[in-house]
RNA sequence: GGGGUCGUAGCUCAGUUUGGUUAGAGCGCCUGCCUGUCACGCAGGAGGUCGAGGGUUCGAGUCCCUUCGGCCCCGCCA
């Protein structure tokens, strides 16, 4: 039943060759220009914009038709495609050398002026785009990104499909774990006073599948993590989930940097070398703090440790005598700086956790140092040498242990490096960080906790370490880093039970409540585990980073605000208490 | 849990330092005029619970207390 004009084209298609064609375009009113004897419409679907023209000599009715519509409405228009008059076209548009001479309007329906313009550049606060996020996605550039984020979507399926990897749903209601992030928990109605978990990961069940013979798996699929959010963190968020058996790390690393390839390729049209660059735990901290460098850019991590170790200074001389470092960044051209700005720049430090910033501005050949009390000049200069400073130049000095000392001048690292505007933003740098240490101690918890996850295995090189020094014992363990975020991570898994068993006791977890806990998986894997291991893509991210855009907010549909709200629908709301009673839950 | 910052017209903001006439601007919106605009133009007009609640004061957008919400960061995120 046609209750309206079809459309028989697109608003992003019509060009000069369709000159002389009667055409019917439906979409939105982008903007209406009444000249008075002649009104003019951009009309805008997600493919585009044209403008159409209403005239009386063109059809009187739909000329005083168009007098009425405003911003938003949606219409339905035939007409004859025509060029536009010598001098008129507007280059910005890809259908700016015609117009369509419209002589028939519908208007589908009205709308109410929206809150902001439905355009790229609009200066609105984010909360109200997040309550009207309907009007906020028919923004051409959300609609791009929500695109990219599609193809995003198809290259993965591809990719995998072409590779023999066979795309397994898991569950969304499953069985709470005691490691790693808080969970989302789902009342039981059926059992009372019992809970589902929403799946932090698939972990657990795509393992299973290796034990099923599913030798090759993926999945698009939501994850959810009860914690705090960032700009690059939602509660709910996408991993492209992939689990391999009969392989090492190799071989699930050169599979990853393939579907990375691939999605470079696809979105961007960048060829990225391979294989990708790769670098220890221990030197990704040595050189750039971070266990997710930011290779792009240098101003690199000096250890001053030994240059120092024999300084007056006690807090140098003591922090290397306990086994910690001294580590400087040399930040060109900042020796300038006024004591207003050092002070800032040492409350910058004291927030990321420093005890104190020790700095050197150096001059042409004198060098003022903020601990020339403790100091001498020889000691000062050796600094300088050490840390690569030329006149100009401000050195940064933190000390403390190794991980803190690192981790703080890695921050700075970035802050300066943001500042001076020191980043290239047209650098795509993807490297592996690999060898990270399995297990560290939580001084919160009084346990060891593992770094990746307790299904991790140990590097073989390192397994008489586990009990003697299990802080030193490498994970088989590898993180994906693009441009100092990390978009990937995933490890070679143990597929014993008596591993699997020793990594629990490890954790603190008894026999016991492993059973209660992860019975199932220490059971399937008593008949015939492969050997096997995955990897995880943080979706969300890749496409904000690919897109350009400030927050993965802007590559999801419908994404929480930092206090985990969703403005627009208001979730999370309060429940009829009929509900709770169903599930025997009293709030207290 | 902690730190920073913001909240005034539909939107983006000024006004808060030092309390004092009727709270302003730009954009948007409405009306009229205008036949080649595309940020159309011109003229006129409407529009306010100053986030909310309480307090101080003769008087509060402005000072105090409480509270709600946005953004960023630390902790947290196996």
């Amino acid at each position: 039943m046609a209750t309206f004009p079809k459309r028989t084209h697109t608003c992003g298609e019509l060009r000069a060759a369709h000159v002389g064609k009667d055409v019917t375009l439906t979409g939105w009113v982008q903007t209406r220009r009444d000249l008075g004897g002649v009104i003019f419409v951009d009309l805008r679907d997600r493919f585009g914009k044209t403008q159409i023209l209403f005239a009386p000599q063109v059809d009187q009715a739909a000329y005083e038709g168009a007098k009425d519509i405003r911003s938003e409405y949606v219409l339905s228009v035939t007409g004859r495609v025509a060029p536009r008059p010598e001098g008129t076209e507007n280059p910005e548009l890809p259908t700016g050398t015609v117009d369509v001479e419209v002589h028939s309007l519908v208007v589908l329906n009205k709308a109410e002026t929206p809150p902001f313009a439905i355009e790229d550049d609009i200066d609105v606060n984010e909360d109200i785009r997040l309550r009207y996020r309907y009007l906020d996605l028919r923004r051409p550039v959300m609609q791009q990104n929500l695109a990219t984020r599609h193809r995003g979507y198809q290259i993965t399926r591809s990719y995998f499909d072409r590779n023999d990897f066979v795309e397994v749903e898991t569950p969304i209601l499953m069985k709470s774990t005691p490691e790693g992030a808080r969970d989302y928990l789902v009342p039981s109605r059926i059992h009372h006073g019992k809970f589902y978990a929403l799946p932090q990961s698939p972990q657990t069940y795509k393992q299973i599948l290796m034990v099923s013979g599913f030798d090759r798996y993926f999945q698009i699929v939501k994850c959810f993590r009860d914690e705090d959010l960032r700009a690059d963190r939602q509660p709910e968020f996408t991993q492209i989930d992939v689990e391999m058996s009969f392989v090492d790390e190799e071989d699930v690393m050169s599979t990853a940097e393939g579907l990375a390839a691939d999605i470079f390729k696809g979105i961007l049209g960048v060829d990225v070398p391979r294989p990708f660059e790769r670098m220890s735990y221990r030197e990704a901290m040595n050189r750039f703090g971070s266990d997710k460098p930011d290779t792009r850019f240098g101003m690199e991590i000096r250890d001053c440790s030994e240059v120092v170790a024999g300084s007056g200074f006690r807090v140098f001389q003591e922090t290397v005598a306990k086994g910690g470092i001294v580590g400087a960044i040399c930040v060109p051209g900042l020796a300038d700086s006024t004591r207003n700005q050092m002070d800032n720049l040492t409350a910058l430090a004291k927030s990321m956790g420093a005890g104190g910033l020790v700095y050197l501005k150096v001059h042409g050949d004198t060098i003022e140092c903020s601990a020339e009390k403790f100091l001498k000049p020889e000691e000062v200069k050796a600094i300088a040498v050490w840390a690569g400073a030329v006149a100009g130049d401000l050195v940064l000095l933190i000390s403390g242990p190794w991980n803190k000392a690192l981790t703080i001048l890695g921050g700075l690292r970035l802050e300066m490096a943001g500042r001076l505007n020191l980043i290239p933003r047209d650098a795509w740098n993807l490297l592996w960080v690999t060898d990270f240490p399995l297990l560290e101690y939580s001084e919160e918890e009084k346990r060891y906790v593992a770094v990746h996850h307790p299904f991790t295995a140990p590097h073989p090189d390192d397994l008489a370490l586990l009990d003697s020094a299990p802080d030193k014992v490498r994970a088989r363990a590898y993180d994906l880093v693009l441009n100092g975020n990390e978009i990937a991570g995933g490890s070679i898994r143990i597929h014993s039970t008596e591993m699997q068993s020793r990594m629990f006791r490890l954790l603190g977890i008894d026999d016991e409540s492993a059973k209660l806990k992860f019975g199932f998986m220490l059971d399937a894997f008593k008949y015939g585990a492969p050997p096997h291991g995955g990897i995880a893509f943080g979706l969300d991210r890749i496409m904000m980073l690919l897109t350009g855009s400030r927050s993965i907010r802007d590559v999801i549909a419908f994404p929480k605000t930092s206090s985990a709200m969703s403005l627009m629908d208001d979730a999370p709301s309060g429940v009829d208490p009929r509900q709770l009673d169903e599930l025997h839950i009293r709030i207290v």
